[in-house]
DNA sequence: TATTGTACCGGACAATTGTCCACTTGTCAA
DNA sequence: TTGACAAGTGGACAATTGTCCGGTACAATA
């Protein structure tokens, strides 16, 4: 694993001053980083991504192993790149979407983040797969690895959903629309059934429709744990305050 | 991947009259079967599971890899193995348990089954680690190789716990206690966070207690999605029957 | 323009996983 | 006892992933 593959000199829409004052990007990594996202776009639709192996890339991309591997620390990484600007054009459709709802209620806030994440996923299948996976073979002795195999979730874009996440019932509580919960942990309970890989399993084994799927989170998230009023207890409900 | 590594000759205390027609398996062939388990017990308990590969254990145990692969077709299911007698225990442990409380509302069941199934993750946390992963390397073209590969999901102890979970949601739905819901996709979900890399993730990662990740579960689970009463309309909350 | 330092390059290498196949051995039936 | 044959064996092999390190070439200085 390389310490500087996360060197990251396109934030992606940060202005500029956030790395200016380091060194630009050499001319000649840059058209390869260009060549390896081409490269790796066409040979995924090609031959699919597990078919792909990163040597291939290199070769394809004409650079060396190290050059790619540099960038990026497995597949899992590179896939997130071609996903990045998807992701980001997402982020921002949710964001606007947010604040055009700000004052409806959370519970339908967090409906409809959910019906854009399923939809999501069923638009991205077959890159999402390895990126949550990445290369899950097992963290050779040193514990602290784990985390960076992760990149799924310390990946920007999984942080961002849960903090979205975490805000909206963080909102939801505040409110007092809801009965207090563990707002962390929900969060990555939610995401978990967002998970990439779950959602390939409930499309591909179980057969189910990306509707099926999410009126499934609906009656979990938003019907169930969602519509938990503070009024009603436990395991002793009282009343449903209308 | 090998076809014939599911023969299984060792269906684990069912009556022998399922399997007595077949040819018994060869005596060289279970001495090595013990000798396999023996070891990578052994090795793994030492340097971990992620620090030792399936050629050592081959080694190891005195035989070729072919051999090793012949019965494994890789770690996971090698861990399964290894973990098979403790989940029958807990299988038995969880049965007893629920025909003990036959007659009590489905929701304190399905909380102490999740309750149980924390505590099983809380105790096996290295070893189901890898067997949830495997080794995640992506599906080399062939798609249907891909369920294959999730063992986990494939795995007896899975499929019984599913199957559980929507026996006891099954219940619960028909008896009333609660409002309709997909069963087979909300099983799906409760395993999804009882899943042993989400469950690693929010210990170690996260930092959360057991006690705190199953009050997070309950919350959602039994407070939130079996709290549910038919009265009790998705959007427009009415009246909780006592 | 010459110099300098460093980010970057590339391909050899080590480690694993998983496959293949010629060979061996145990078991059953005659 | 013997022969047949399926089950079982083992280790070479191919394919990948990820690391390493001697060199290179670019951009900033002088």
């Amino acid at each position: 694993m390389n310490e500087e593959s996360h060197y990251c000199p396109w934030p992606s829409g940060l202005p500029e001053l956030f790395w200016s004052h380091k060194r630009p990007e050499r001319r000649d990594a840059a058209e390869h980083r260009q060549r390896i996202l081409e490269v790796a776009r066409r040979l995924f639709a090609e031959h699919g991504v597990g078919a792909t192996s990163m040597h291939q890339i290199a070769i394809a991309a004409g650079v060396g192993q190290g050059t790619l591997y540099r960038r990026y620390a497995h597949k899992g990484e590179l896939c997130m790149d071609l996903l990045r600007e998807r992701h980001e054009s997402f982020a921002q459709e949710v964001a606007e979407l947010l604040a055009a709802t700000a004052t409806s209620p959370a519970l339908e806030r967090l409906e409809s983040v959910l019906a854009k994440g399923v939809a999501l996923l069923e638009e991205q299948g077959a890159l999402l797969g390895p990126v949550a996976g990445s290369d899950m073979r097992e963290v050779p002795c040193d514990e602290a690895d784990f985390s960076r195999r992760f990149s799924f979730q310390y990946s920007p874009w999984y942080l961002w959903l849960h903090e979205l996440l975490a805000g909206l019932l963080t909102e939801a509580v505040g409110r007092g629309e809801v009965a207090s919960l563990d707002i962390p942990f929900t969060a990555d309970a939610i995401l978990a059934t967002l998970n990439p890989m779950f959602y390939r399993f409930q499309r591909q084994e179980r057969g189910f429709s990306p509707e099926r799927i999410l009126q499934g989170l609906r009656r979990i998230y938003i019907d169930g744990v969602m519509n938990l009023r503070i009024e009603c207890g436990g395991l002793q409900p009282g009343h449903a305050s209308g």
